[in-house]
DNA sequence: AAACTAATAATACGACCGTTCGTATAGTTT
DNA sequence: AAACTATACGAACGGTCGTATTATTAGTTT
């Protein structure tokens, strides 16, 4: 089977996948409204009507970018915790790969999403409707991964409870970091308080991820 | 002890004040990046020169804003959470204040400083470094509270991390509840995690202010 | 009443904003 | 080779941005 491709559409699109990848730095650290087409295409060294025409409004820019920065999340975080088995361990791997993805800063600002939805939290429009949608997909497997784990006898907890509460330590830990130039010591901070809210919630015989093998 | 006032003085003081309340209002929804002078003062129906030449740049009218949003957030949540006596209970109403701070939309677009402290965490400035003192400012005042109901044989935790978690929990409910058009019943979700935690740190003989008068 | 000061206003500036338009170029199809 | 299509470009549009300069008005002091 032998796909046939138009060299103008590759050219498109490497330019479509060069816009984005710009795009997401810079909104992850000036915003979604602090990312302009014109500050965009200057980078980029394109022209700015060559850009724009790729999205046709600003609005759709925003939104193009927000998938984008979907697409990275999912790889960087989503993916490598579900390379965990279900249960508890996945449970501890999905914090591990988001504080990891947070301290690594695979958006140079932090977490995109935690900043665009700030941004956007008061505001109505595609974009915030859309925000809200990758966030509550998010919640979702949140909740689902400890259901699993429930499922399996590891852990006793409200799912939906677990979830705000491990998805509150992620995010306070972003924010904290960003603002006080870090060292890792917040991160520390928040690795303590899941550890010590996963080990509340864990069943008697569950392993514990971060003990390696023995018990103290 | 007589004071004479001058009449242009107070005049225009209470434009500069006009012209914070407004721009706390406008910031907290669109961002002190979104604060633009001519919006500012068409919304105010005065001159766009007349307002820049209270502050001189449009960073210094931004740090008058979060100024200005510090003063409101004191008034409206440290000033009525340091009415209730040190100890366990003043702890738990520093979160009730919070909460209620945030779900009465003291400021329309929520809690200005997770809003500002989001879009200004990955920049550099005067502005970003006054919101990171800031929040060291509030969380100290919490580990501060933490510790006195310690010391009070009331509560057994280490202050920073236990700070931290109650923390996360504000931010986390002031979040979701813009993102997802809450009810309410976010705020109840960040309230029985905040009951729960501080339960499970309450000392013995400690009795809970949640509970009226006797156990359940 | 004159001199002075503080607050407000009018006007203008260059830079950048998102957007539109006409055109040139590269690549495909016939 | 001709017709067509997708991509990119330069130039221009009306607006708004933050800021500077200059003038006017309101209020105080002498």
């Amino acid at each position: 089977m032998e796909t046939r491709v138009d060299g103008r559409l590759v050219r498109g699109d490497q330019t479509r996948r060069a816009v984005l990848g710009k795009a997401v730095e810079i909104a992850s650290v000036d915003g979604l409204e602090g990312l302009s087409i014109g500050r965009l295409a200057k980078e980029l060294e394109i022209s700015k009507s060559g850009l724009f025409a790729h999205f046709g409004s600003k609005e759709e820019l925003q939104l193009a970018t927000v998938r984008a920065a979907r697409r990275i999340y999912v790889t960087a975080v989503v993916e490598p915790a579900l390379a965990t088995a279900p249960g508890f361990s996945r449970v501890w791997a999905l914090s591990e790969c988001w504080l990891d993805y947070s301290q690594r800063r695979v958006f140079p600002g932090g977490c995109f999403f935690a900043k665009a939805s700030h941004e956007y939290g008061a505001r109505r429009g595609p974009v915030r409707d859309y925000l809200a949608e990758v966030n509550r997909e998010w919640v979702q497997l949140v909740e689902q991964t400890i259901g699993e784990a429930i499922s399996l006898g590891e852990l006793e907890a409200d799912p939906a409870q677990l979830a705000f509460e491990l998805n509150a330590y992620y995010d306070s830990a972003n924010l904290a970091s960003l603002l006080h130039d870090d060292d890792g010591a917040i991160y520390a901070q928040a690795r303590h308080s899941i550890r010590a809210r996963l080990e509340s919630a864990a069943t008697a015989g569950t392993a514990l991820p971060w003990r390696s093998g023995r018990s103290r």
